[in-house]
DNA sequence: ACGATTGGAAACTATCTTGGTTACAGTTCG
DNA sequence: CGAACTGTAACCAAGATAGTTTCCAATCGT
């Protein structure tokens, strides 16, 4: 299953973009943050970006943004921005074709998960990144 | 994510002993249909057997048995016995403790992470190796 | 024009997980 | 006894992940 901390790490930069409040952060100022380094940010952030998630500006001065409201950006969209395979893997070597379980299953098993992964889809929708700002306002006093 | 196909290879063998009628099935026999090889096989066999899933014997004429009706083992009860982690883990390295979002994010994601993993689970349960057993026999024919 | 600050990207490493394989000990039955 | 099983440990190769260094390009203030 997914064994990276990517997801929680994507939440983390957004949330704190938003906590921000509209102001330009460095990669550097968000590795402060998350606590890693610059670089590993970066690359999640070009992620993010990719799905239109939040703008970067080069250059002195420049650091990232969101590029939506934080109302606008739920925990599926940055779910789907940095975990871009399916959730559950089908066989790495293809099953036996002359068993009648073998060569069926995998077909069988599509339609289920893939269900499964939009259910699960579907309640990460309900989670925006203002929701988040909320909540750890909330806790931070 | 992620991810390892025991979740496909686990119900793979459930179904596959189903399919079977209640007769006892080598690992070997298992691992022909699979097309794997039988100690990965039996290393998943026993983490079933854990879950109460699957019982064994050993010796001449020995295998492996369902230990519960197909009808009563759910997408969701191979998912437990498998994958026992969580299903996003939190940051590797702890977050900034002096920073609001890093301080307190955590415990907020917690919340949620839990609530998703809980819906992917709910439609899980709505398969059960029985189902699979009628989807196999409808497609292989 | 210069220099400081920033993102962009490649390359390398260490570590962990996964899947596959071999090997061998224990159990059961004929 | 000997064959057919499970039960495990040990090891390996391949891939993913996170961290780090390094260099280039773009931008801005002076």
């Amino acid at each position: 299953m997914n064994t990276s901390s990517r997801f929680t790490v994507a939440i983390h930069i957004l949330t704190l973009l938003a906590h921000g409040g509209g102001e330009q952060m460095t990669s550097e100022h968000i590795a402060g943050s998350v606590n890693t380094n610059p670089v590993v940010i970066r690359r999640l952030l070009s992620l993010l970006r990719d799905a239109k998630l939040v703008t970067s500006q080069v250059g002195v001065g420049g650091g990232w943004l969101l590029a939506r409201p934080p109302k606008g950006i739920t925990l599926r969209d940055i779910y789907r921005a940095v975990e871009g395979s399916t959730l559950f893997p089908l066989h790495s070597n293809t099953p036996n074709p002359r068993c009648p379980v073998g060569s069926t299953i995998q077909s069988a098993l599509g339609g289920h998960f893939e269900e499964a992964q939009l259910a699960l889809e579907k309640d990460l929708e309900r989670t925006t990144v203002a929701d988040l700002v909320k909540e750890v306002q909330t806790l931070a006093r």
